[in-house]
DNA sequence: GTATCTGCAAACCCTTTGCAATAAG
DNA sequence: CTTATTGCAAAGGGTTTGCAGATAC
């Protein structure tokens, strides 16, 4: 990101800066939630955020929570990444190295990668559409190893 | 689009083997909807599908589509594409060329696009990894000309 | 004939929202 | 002081499910 000189700032800082920019206050409620959602390097969704919440001894209601997440979407700090079991799942976007992922369809095994030709694609696509590009999403979907060997085995 | 009464389209082939595979059964319900998932190209989701297939006449209960969705995720004729306004999307993945999106963060408005250092992406991560690649999808997310208009205008 | 499928409506459950009390600035 | 924010509980809304009748095989 735009770290020009010296260290980035935390989370807390630029949501703070955020937060008065827009005319909003910065709460208790507010800095215990980033805190939490902060404190790990995992996804998360509401319901499991809230619960490691109350188990620290925080008294916050899932409403905040839930009116919270739009706000860090808007400062860049979180995105939704995927729907799953009627919940979404989020993951911080700051502060962490972006990475791609390949799946195996079958025994869902992850492999991270960088590849430096998405970056020429983005490109290519402010020219061609006009848009400015924010981030990327490319899952890849394919058979490990393994995978390929059990499926030859038993066909 | 008219039924096509002498040809048998082959995404309804592959669905009916699946189903005999699994000891189901082809039933009209399920064809009347497959029919219309395929008779387009677009992305769709549950609701616009439900009252597409009411307006050509025929009576389909929404239950019927929410059961219907899973199996042809199994069969691979369809896939989850992304999670918006309280609902999901689908689109096929089976006799239609393969795309991406490039989206805005801001109205949703949706480019699709192709790009061929995608492929040599794959081919890479299958020697690198020794997966055997299946699909992929590469979600950009940005602004697009309008939304940026609006933010600058805005601030 | 029998097990699956359908439509209906109610249940489910994540998320949003109205409201009165509270607290940030 | 003023107005955003909080917690609570109720409402919202897409999706799932139980059930009785219909139907594919």
């Amino acid at each position: 990101m735009t770290a020009r000189k010296g260290k980035n700032p935390s989370e807390l800082e630029i949501f703070r800066d955020f937060l008065k920019h827009q005319g909003m206050r910065y709460t208790p409620e507010r800095e215990t939630i980033i805190r939490e959602i902060f404190s790990t390097h995992e996804h998360f969704d509401v319901d499991s955020l809230y619960l490691s919440i109350r188990q620290k001894g925080h008294r916050i209601s899932k409403a905040s929570i839930y009116r919270l997440i739009p706000l860090l979407i808007q400062a860049n700090l979180i995105e939704e990444v995927f729907f799953e079991k009627g919940q979404m799942h989020y993951e911080h976007i700051y502060g962490h190295e972006h990475h791609c992922h390949l799946r195996c369809k079958q025994c869902s095994k992850i492999e991270e990668f960088s590849d430096h030709r998405v970056a020429q694609i983005e490109q290519d696509l402010e020219k061609r559409f006009g848009y400015k590009v924010l981030r990327h999403r490319l899952d890849v979907i394919g058979l490990c190893k393994s995978c390929q060997k059990k499926a030859a085995e038993s066909s």
